[in-house]
DNA sequence: TCTGGGGTCCTAGGACCC
DNA sequence: TCTGGGGTCCTAGGACCC
């Protein structure tokens, strides 16, 4: 075993993240309640304090609460993921300048290593939480403690207890004892539904409790994942920092579709355009896939439900987008019964490999094929990246989308397209 | 009418091998 | 009458996260 520098981790998470960026181009919110809905507007998916307030919970669906609040003056967006994302690179960018040792967790999370930074710790926490609301406008609360896990815990303190400072350092032992004592153990970071259960019924209802808790009950029950949690609360550090991410293992992309979508050429055309994305996504990491799993489904809230879902083993790894939708829709055929109202269809790109390791195809004809595909995937990406999403695409893709989802109150692309530009009357 | 999307990790159990 | 056992690999499913 050898000794090594206690750790100190910092979690960094912006405040009701989606309701803070749309409040960043519309400040006359400030202080009052708004509300961002999911993809089609089907559910909340985020809140300001003042709506959380009004007792609008965390998923809920739109249609039950939409009269709710109309009356309580709620002002409700649509999401705007190019927004939130644009945001979220500023918020880390900004998070960068003070330390370049942290992990993106979330689109809304960051752990930062504060090791280095232990004398007037809690100037330095206070900086980052003052230039960050500076620079971006994004509010942000910071917990900081020996693990992960504990800084998390410390982070919903902060929230909770001393909302006005943002940040709460959860350093010392006899501290962290007296806080776990008052923490809910479902509250805790990898403690969920079905664990919380568990815990309640063997009389474990705090962190602190969970902290005391045997180890090999723990490991019996919970796997390793619950022992290390456990180890964590305890201040003994299980999970680091992890700098870079390491490439996707799979990659899905999937939707509900804005309407009922019925005949199979829709369907193809909707499941092209998630094969284009995540194709990109895959080229990104510089990969090839060789298993696709294309699943549709009707609504789960309605009768005559069905769902189903195929894979489709490559011969020979590749990220080549025509080859990729030309799989997908042979799964697609498979699968798709005729007279069903089908609201959702997606892929998943699997078994992926490196693109350097490519198995070469013996009996391939044309031998420069790769070569020229590989040009014509690299220029359309370029071109995408540079000119916006799908403005070169395959004719799969079509142009009709009458699948696309709805997001009738969705805020302009205020950081991403001239068009969005805020205009100031002086 | 209207109910999100994208991930990871672990375990149990079966198939298979020697 | 007595009919092995340990290892590995794979998959499905379940748990969690934001």
């Amino acid at each position: 075993m050898s000794f090594t520098k206690p750790k100190l981790f910092a979690l960094v998470d912006c405040n009701n993240f989606y309701a803070s960026c749309e409040r960043v181009f519309n400040p006359r919110l400030n202080g009052k309640p708004i509300v961002v809905l999911s993809n089609n507007d089907g559910c909340v998916i985020a809140r300001s304090n003042e709506a959380k307030v009004l007792g609008i919970p965390m998923g809920a669906p739109y249609f039950e609460f939409a009269d709710m609040m109309k009356a309580n003056r709620v002002t409700v967006f649509s999401s705007n993921y190019t927004l939130y994302g644009e945001m979220s690179q500023r918020v880390m960018r900004t998070l960068e300048q003070f330390t370049p040792e942290l992990e993106i967790y979330s689109i809304d999370e960051a752990f930062l290593n504060l090791e280095n930074q232990i004398p007037k710790l809690s100037d330095y926490t206070h900086r980052i939480k003052q230039t960050v609301y500076q620079w971006t406008g994004i509010p942000i609360s910071i917990g900081v403690a020996p693990t992960k896990t504990l800084a998390k815990v410390a982070n919903k303190y902060a929230k909770k207890h001393v909302p006005k400072e943002g940040y709460f350092i959860l350093n010392d032992p006899s501290l962290q004892e007296t806080i776990l004592k008052n923490f809910s153990v479902e509250d805790v970071w990898g403690i969920g539904r079905q664990i919380t259960a568990l815990l309640y019924r063997n009389g474990i209802r705090t962190a602190w409790e969970l902290a005391c808790a045997d180890d090999h009950w723990i490991k019996k029950n919970l796997s390793i994942v619950g022992l290390r949690t456990v180890w964590e609360l305890r201040g003994i550090s299980c999970l680091p920092l992890e700098e870079s991410p390491p490439p996707k293992k799979s990659i899905v992309r999937s939707r509900s579709f804005g309407c009922e979508i019925f005949t199979e050429s829709d369907l193809a055309e909707a499941l092209s355009c998630h094969v284009a994305s995540a194709a990109e996504t895959l080229r990104s990491q510089g990969g090839l896939t060789s298993f696709i799993e294309v699943f549709l489904t009707t609504s789960r809230f309605k009768d005559s439900f069905y769902c189903n879902s195929t894979h489709i083993t490559l011969p020979i790894p590749s990220d080549y987008t025509p080859d990729l939708i030309t799989c997908a829709k042979k799964g697609l055929k498979k699968i798709y019964r005729n007279g069903f109202a089908y609201k959702k269809i997606g892929v998943m790109l699997s078994a992926i490999s490196p693109n350097q390791t490519v198995q070469q195809d013996l009996f391939e004809k044309d031998k420069g094929r790769n070569d020229k595909y590989q040009l014509l995937m690299e220029l359309m990406d370029k071109t995408n990246a540079k000119y916006g999403r799908e403005l070169l695409k395959s004719a799969a893709q079509g142009v009709s989308r009458s699948w696309a989802m709805t997001r009738s109150l969705s805020t302009q692309h205020f950081t991403t397209s001239w068009d969005g530009l805020l205009k100031v009357k002086i």
